[in-house]
DNA sequence: TCACATTGGTTGCAACATGCTACCAAGAAA
DNA sequence: TTTCTTGGTAGCATGTTGCAACCAATGTGA
């Protein structure tokens, strides 16, 4: 077994997804995902994370459902790791995680890679967290129902 | 030193916030701080985590500007550990997180805690990645360019 | 077609991080 | 003034990570 599972009994949807998600380099490879990374070897380049932990982490995301293994998309007989929808569903945390990191860690002159709408090549509006009628929520609007059945 | 950095030196905003989130257990930590945990034991108890990764998670947490440590709010000699602003901003990261798992990890009928407005006891809306100009965007509608300077 | 480079791994090992248990000091409670 | 609770620390066994070496299958150039 690759990973034994930590969080994965509890009823809490935060607590299910860090597990299924592994660790951070998974999150790191998922971001590279999104940015067109497909080889194994673009996202050992991109992220100079040894072979051995890629593979462990490529393979747990597979099993997870997040990337699928498809033949290489230029003809050879390689494979190559391209996101499922499950996986592009993860678009907002990473969306999250950028917006934190380029709010808190970087200086206003200090240069960063940016995420920019393709039509437009505008950066993206900061997500918003919406009640079901359209209020911009704090935290303090909300509250954690322990248990429902949905 | 209690944690080495791994991805701080990269321009990628997402690989920073990582780096200073540290690991799994402090999201978990940051996720109990929405639901209203303030103290070491309310974190211990509802986390089951070791009291000595707890210890150097919270320290991190506090020297990252995440959680501050203030007097105990009962007036007790005890300290608590509280999200400042910049932990607070976190706040869009947690519920993605939490979304994610609600739609991908449990069965229809299956029970699990739930964020919901205060004020109307309802569910949030899904979070949306948004263009400037609030069109909504799919991850394919999107481009990072490497470098800029803000 | 034959040598060589690249890709995508696997294996072994040393170093580090994690988790468990026991212990402990300061505060609160009685 | 015992006794319990809180919030830790210390030591140790185990698990995980990271590094380097190795390797088979594939692609490439002469």
């Amino acid at each position: 077994m690759v990973t034994r599972t930590r969080f994965d009994d509890s009823e809490c949807p935060v607590a299910r997804s860090v597990d299924a998600i592994g660790d951070w380099w998974s999150l790191l490879i998922v971001r590279d995902a999104f940015d067109g990374s497909r080889r194994f070897g673009e996202f050992q380049r991109s992220l100079g994370v040894a072979k051995n932990i890629l593979t462990a982490r490529l393979r747990t995301l597979v099993a997870g459902g997040v990337l699928e293994s498809v033949p290489a998309s230029d003809g050879s007989a390689y494979r190559e790791y391209v996101l499922t929808p499950k996986g592009q569903a993860l678009f907002p945390v990473i969306v999250a995680l950028r917006q934190w990191g380029e709010q808190h860690f970087f200086a206003p002159d200090e240069p960063h890679s940016q995420l920019v709408d393709r039509r437009q090549g505008h950066r993206l509006r900061p997500l918003e967290v919406l009640s079901a009628d359209g209020r911009r929520l704090n935290p303090d609007d909300t509250a954690v129902h322990k248990i429902s059945t949905h």
